[in-house]
DNA sequence: TATAATAAGTGACAGGTTGTCACCTTTTGC
DNA sequence: GCAAAAGGTGACAACCTGTCACTTATTATA
């Protein structure tokens, strides 16, 4: 993403221009930040900007890479520490999720993007990018035993599914952080949607009415 | 959300200043459509355009008020008509929404608008008007005889999920327009998903043990 | 060490944007 | 016929982006 030209320099420097982009997308919504403040802040000409990132959101997509990178990681460790649990793993998330938005700047600006409608899609699963990191690193960790299909597909469909629980609940964890109880229970619910279907099936009605014969 | 002074104005009027909107959103990424050339299309000066809208925004907004009915209204004729079947009406929404991206500039703006990652949430559910919609509108009409709980809380629950499935495969349609059986296959998978869970139950398990034994 | 070649850095500039406001024009009601 | 209210206007200040001819620094080589 960032041009071989940023890449080579020395990282102090990448630091801060990392920082100033930080800070300017933490406070201002994505369509007001300003390519002349950060240049300001960080110290470079703009001139040599360009020379590193095409536009804005390319910034932007290199300033996120990191978060990715510390999502991917955080599943990785844990279906590999629980041998595959996949629904433990889902619900580690929001706790993660929920704790990282209370410590970490880093989700301050993931609240802001979210919050102002900024971004959108690029953090959610229909990008291929990630739905290509779910099928080759996640995919051959998760027991999928239980699961009615075991295909990749089948999985990326779930996990598609649970992701957009999972950054929806911290969607509203954000604009109401007292309800942080609430928040979890209704997750526990969705995920047991996801799990075991929102109806009762054919099966379980016959059973009831077997058992109530 | 339009101004006061917008809605006085002739229909006529009106009518052109949507068009001209429409057209530039259409062609454009949110970013950059300019409001210069949709006063210039519109035939308005721009001291007019900034009586009738607060911004770019809101007159976005504006715009896709309509959309937004189209959907709601087809929801509730759906469910009236077959007499509240839910899971009938969200097999409908994606046919309803591939036919209507074929033909109908309306959602080719939808597209540009999701493909360029541009409108993000704000069509999604995590937008309590939205939410407010679902239950005061929908909730009444939908027959939940079949769901685990009945609440308005799950119903809206349920519907944002399956909202979700249904945009982000009128996305995938979008990035891929060939593969529309695929795409169909994909979403009865989906909705299967949501309607009688991912995961066999326990009850399952211990039926088919009880027959393989 | 000198010098050529490659890499990095720069800022003025053209062309675009937005939102405002003092002012002009039309409509309305009396 | 005329005042008051409503509607319309465009020049303007203040900002933004992306480019490019140019300068400066860093290698590599003879």
């Amino acid at each position: 993403m960032a041009s071989e030209r940023f890449l080579r320099l020395p990282p102090k420097k990448q630091k801060a221009i990392y920082d100033a982009a930080i800070g300017e997308f933490i406070n201002t919504p994505y369509e007001k930040v300003s390519i002349n403040k950060i240049i300001q802040k960080a110290g470079i000409s703009r001139g040599s900007f360009y020379t590193y990132f095409e536009d804005k959101r390319e910034l932007l997509s290199f300033v996120f890479e990191d978060t990715k990178d510390q999502w991917q990681n955080f599943c990785l460790s844990f279906l590999k520490k629980s041998g595959g649990d996949f629904w433990g793993m889902m619900e580690a998330m929001l706790d993660a999720g929920m704790e990282f938005c209370k410590n970490n700047d880093l989700f301050r600006l993931h609240r802001n993007l979210m919050m102002y409608q900024e971004v959108t899609l690029m953090e959610m699963p229909s990008k291929s990018e990630t739905a290509r990191m779910l099928e080759k690193e996640l995919y051959p960790l998760a027991d999928l035993s239980t699961f009615q299909e075991k295909s990749k597909e089948y999985f990326v469909m779930v996990m598609e599914q649970a992701l957009f629980a999972v950054f929806s609940s911290i969607v509203y964890y954000y604009e109401n952080p007292k309800t942080e109880e609430k928040i979890k229970e209704d997750y526990q619910k969705k995920m047991n949607i996801l799990r075991y279907g929102a109806c009762k099936t054919l099966k379980e009605n016959q059973m009831e009415e077997q058992k109530a014969q």
